[in-house]
Parts: C-alpha cells; sequence; structure tokens
DNA sequence: CATAAGGGTTCCCGTGACGGGAAGGTCAAG
DNA sequence: CTTGACCTTCCCGTCACGGGAACCCTTATG
C-alpha cells in the first residue's frame, strides 16, 4: 500500500503521515524503489493516530496511548489518567473561550456598527 | 521608562515588549545608552495590545485594531467586523471542544481505570 | 521509443507569538 | 572596584504540520 492510498483509508495527508514516521509513530516498511510500504498494522495505528489527534490529544499524548495501546499488560488507569488531564485542559480552554466570548459579545453588541467613529469596543480594549 | 517598569504597567513580559517593538506595533524611542525609552502613548498601545491578546485577537487583528483605534475618522463598523469575524471563531473553538469534551467524557466515564488491561478509551480510538 | 502525467522521495523554509539562554554593555550602590 | 541588577542583540526551540523545489519511478499514450 502506498502512501496516498493509505492517506485516502486513514483521511491523512501525505505530508501528515511521512511526519509521523519521521518522528517514530510508525515505521512503514521500504519498497525495492524506496516507496513507503504499509502493511494493515501501520494503517490501524494511523487511524488510531487520526482519532486520537481529533479528540485534541497532544503528538506525545498519541505516542503514550499507542504504547498502552499496545501493550497487553497496561493497566487501563494509566489510559485514564492521560484522557483525564487532556480533558482537564480541554475544559479548561472552553471556559478561557467561553468568558472571551462573553466579553466579546458584550462589546460587539454595544457597537452601532456604522460609519461613525465612535465604539464601545475599541473603548472597552482602551480602558 | 525603562523595559521592565513598563513591563510592571502593562502586565506585559518584556520579551513580548521587544517582540512587539520588532514587528512594528510600538515605537519606542531610545536613550543615549540604547535603552528603549517608553512614553506615556507607548504605555497606553501596550495595554490596549494586552486587553486585545486578552480577548483572543490575533497580532494581525491587534494592528488593525490599533490602526483604527488612532483613525479619528474610522467607522465603528470596520471594527465591529473584525471582532464579529473573532467572535465567530471562538464561538466555533468552543464548538470543536464541546464535541471533544463530550466524547472524552463519554470514554473516561466509561473507563474502570483500575489494573487491568481492558480499557473503552483505548478500544475508542481503535474503533 | 519518446514523452507526459501522475505517483513517489528528500530537503528546506515558514507558520504564531513568543520563551530561554548566551554574550556582552550600562548603571547605581557599597 | 566590584557586585548585582538592569539593559542590549542574536539565535534556537516551540507544535504539528504545509508549501514548494528538485528529483526519481511507473504507466499510458502518440
Amino acid at each position: 500500500m502506498n502512501i496516498s492510498e493509505v492517506g485516502r483509508a486513514t483521511d491523512l495527508p501525505a505530508k501528515t503521515i511521512r511526519y509521523y514516521e519521521e518522528i517514530g509513530l510508525i515505521q512503514p516498511k521500504r519498497s525495492a524503489n524506496g516507496y513507503r510500504s504499509f502493511d494493515a498494522q501501520d494503517v490501524h495505528r494511523l487511524r488510531f493516530l487520526a482519532r486520537a489527534r481529533a479528540l485534541g490529544f497532544s503528538i506525545e499524548d498519541c505516542r503514550s496511548l499507542l504504547a498502552l495501546w499496545a501493550d497487553r499488560g497496561r493497566a487501563s488507569a494509566d489510559v485514564r489518567h492521560i484522557a483525564k488531564t487532556h480533558l482537564k485542559e480541554i475544559k479548561d480552554k472552553i471556559a478561557a473561550l467561553t468568558a472571551m466570548q462573553a466579553t466579546l459579545t458584550e462589546l460587539v453588541d454595544a457597537c452601532a456598527g456604522n460609519d461613525r467613529p465612535d465604539c464601545p469596543i475599541l473603548q472597552g480594549l482602551a480602558d
């Protein structure tokens, strides 16, 4: 399986797949012509990576999750710990963004948005 | 006013202030000894920048906002447009993060988090 | 058989908004 | 005179890739 086919199968750009190999997340074999040759396990790992990335896990988290996934003797507590930590980061980000949203909404609602110069948004930023 | 004093006044790290000068957001004068010398207007602009950045505006947005702020003939519609566009980005981010949060919460709740290997989180990622 | 199209490869630079740290100049106090 | 706290520039690292150049391989077509 060549890289573009794997790209379609995993919905990942070829660039991303090469990058994942470069940083050691996958180790596809090479054909005689130098092309990467992906087997079913490579595709499996890439789909796992795509899902984990879609949930916002960092590459390093993904590396750990992949290792746990491959480890039959893992403790689910280890997986859960990574996920909970990440979940907290997400919640914190949502909280920060929600606060920004509230302030911005106020300012935008207060602004006439016409051709006159007086603007509560700029006033809010200027204090 | 030297950079560290301005840093305290604006709650911005010196590194950030130097960066803002480098990319042309401020143009503090220089003392004879080569030190940056900030006047009240510089501090004003920096405080404006700090607030805008705290609301999540990009540096380029900040550049535009600063220009509008300085322009007495501005139309508040221009300011409002920038803010509304940014607000939409924030809403989109919140939506994406909330979706991640929902999925992750499900997975984390389903996981026993003990020393056994069976883990719904990994299963969810592996499909 | 030459060539063109459509794969693949490596390599290097750019992103956004700074932070860390090195190497060195300046200034006030003891 | 030295110490310590400032300040300066410069360069590299972040994170997860994307764009593009320069070049090789394979297959189809005129």
